[in-house]
DNA sequence: CTGTTAGCGCCTTCAT
DNA sequence: ATGAAGGCGCTAACAG
């Protein structure tokens, strides 16, 4: 930049004001200025820039599981778009491993001085974000809560979600619907009590052996805990899956036993319209999940300091055939 | 910083040495000064460190198309991980639109300093980027060249791919084998070549009626293009899909149609072994793609002056029963 | 209007 | 082994 101003024969004032508002400055200045940019193809150092007292970078940090799952890449990709567009730019935190992984991974990001977070949280505590370490970031949730610290959050409703899938399934004369449960996400908790909710106000006794916790929420642990409750002497005619993956599982684990139970599925999947028995699911709007996330970011980061907003998205039913299959009986 | 001297009593370059390499430092002042950062709550300013002479920030970029699409899904998760494993941060530059964004995109980008430039290029003009507005920043492309630039590339084996799809449904009989190309990428130029190149050396002649170019890469443009094609007077036997999302529209036609061509795709997707005919692909290791890149834009960040690279990671055939459909006379 | 100066937080000499 | 000083590129504040 001084550079620059030698060049085009001003102050290093004069260019930084012809380089931002550029008001105040005489057009025949401000001209000659901008050509000995366009000469020494000039370009201003965002780092410095973000090193100003008091400012922050213009980069928000999203931080999240594994981008291949694509449930996390759609609210990258939004989020990404939103904060494009406000001239943000996104750098990422992947965490495929333990919450300790996260944890570094934030304080990595924090020590970026990125003007905030956008966090999918794990299951850890995210105390020490309120604390010194946080440096006052500021956070939003995204998809779930987290232990610790009042911030804002994203999600979609789970509960009703859960509950709009069991009562489908109910309403269509199944009795013994099982659900499937990924370990220990929180989503996963609202979406079986949606699903509880949903026999209570049926005056239906849920039975508890139709409750499955699965021990990791990969596909494959679906498929084996599907077949196995197939297998039992009184099989489910339903089921609940309670997560992209395990949908998948389930599908797998159904078609390779040949059965006719019915099947709803907790988020949309490509392809789920063109498996053989196209599969119904609880959809919500996945991408407003991201963009939301970065509006409030941005508005935080922009000084906003209203109570800590917590915005809840619906969920809605996309029958396509898997879930309508009736009860064998009926 | 400067508190944690102060804190610790010591001088400023003292705690800068504890903080780094702590080499040269006493033991009992290294820990004064430990206590006092864990008591302020120190953290090391990123930002300030990549405005340090000469050196770079150690974040890299990354930019590419559509996250949704898992191809480029798996690319950025691959490079996330070995990006991260080297303490280096990856900032994201999302481009679904137009050439023109795709180069606002990388110019923000150099100008927050990014140590290096990993891109899926757009098929517009790179030359900028050798040019003073690349300000020497390292670029490594990924699953294609670019256009005016001399730079590393991490690509998959696209002619072999071609080739060996094309030459799997030859020598099961098929004769009229139709391919379905998405408009203008190299990529799938590539793959046409290998198709064309099978046919050659199994001394057959193309019916340049097969092969479709089509409007664009989307699903629904295969579909539309795969009835078409079916419902003429002679229809392929078999068809070449160049793309995943291709791949997905051909099916969704035929098993419309309940036709019974036989399909090869080409890049594995997702539940591709769980439809009602499992899809037999070409397919590569596209997180490899994506830690190569990552590893040869970490050298070149790190100084390396080798000549550009061009490493190209080879294609396999998943047969799965989709491919392995044999021509209606035979 | 425009030029100059201080200082953001860190690291790297250079002295001590 | 440690403290002090200079500079990275920029902007805000202050003079002229």
């Amino acid at each position: 930049m001084v550079d620059v101003a030698k060049r085009a024969g001003v102050g290093l004032g004069t260019v930084s004001r012809v380089v931002n508002g550029g008001s105040g400055v005489r057009e025949q200045t401000a001209s000659r200025v901008r050509a000995a940019i366009e000469e020494l193809g000039f370009q201003r150092n965002e780092v410095a820039r973000a090193l100003r007292p008091g400012k922050t970078s213009t980069s928000l940090a999203l931080v999240l599981g594994d981008l291949t799952n694509p449930f996390y890449a759609t609210i990258a990709k939004a989020a990404l778009e939103v904060a494009g567009q406000a001239g943000y730019a996104v750098v990422l935190g992947s965490v495929d491993e333990d919450p300790e992984g996260e944890r570094r991974a934030i304080q990595e990001l924090i020590g970026r001085r990125v003007a905030g977070l956008m966090i999918v949280p794990d299951q850890g505590d995210h105390t020490f974000l309120a604390g010194p370490a946080g440096a006052g970031v500021p956070v939003v949730f995204v998809d779930r809560p987290a232990h610790g610290i009042e911030a804002d959050v994203v999600m979609v409703d789970n509960e009703g979600g859960g509950r709009i899938a069991t009562e489908h399934l109910l309403n269509q004369g199944h009795r013994r619907v099982a659900i499937l449960l990924a370990p220990s996400y929180y989503t996963v908790g609202r979406r079986l009590r949606g699903y509880r909710r949903a026999y209570r106000l049926a005056d239906l006794p849920v039975d508890e052996s139709l409750v499955i916790s699965l021990p990791e929420g990969s596909r494959d642990a679906a498929e084996k805990a599907t077949r196995e409750l197939m297998h039992r002497p009184d099989p489910p005619t339903a089921i609940f899956a309670s997560t992209n993956f395990l949908t998948e599982g389930v599908l797998r684990a159904l078609g390779e036993t040949n059965s006719q139970a019915a099947v709803v599925g907790f988020d949309d999947f490509r392809l789920a319209d063109m498996l053989p028995t196209p599969v119904t699911v609880v959809a919500s709007d996945i991408g407003e999940l991201g963009r939301t996330a970065a509006r409030l970011l941005l508005e935080r980061a922009d000084g906003s300091a209203k109570p800590p907003q917590r915005i809840v998205l619906p969920c809605t039913l996309i029958p396509r055939g898997s879930g309508e299959r009736p009860p064998p009986t009926a």
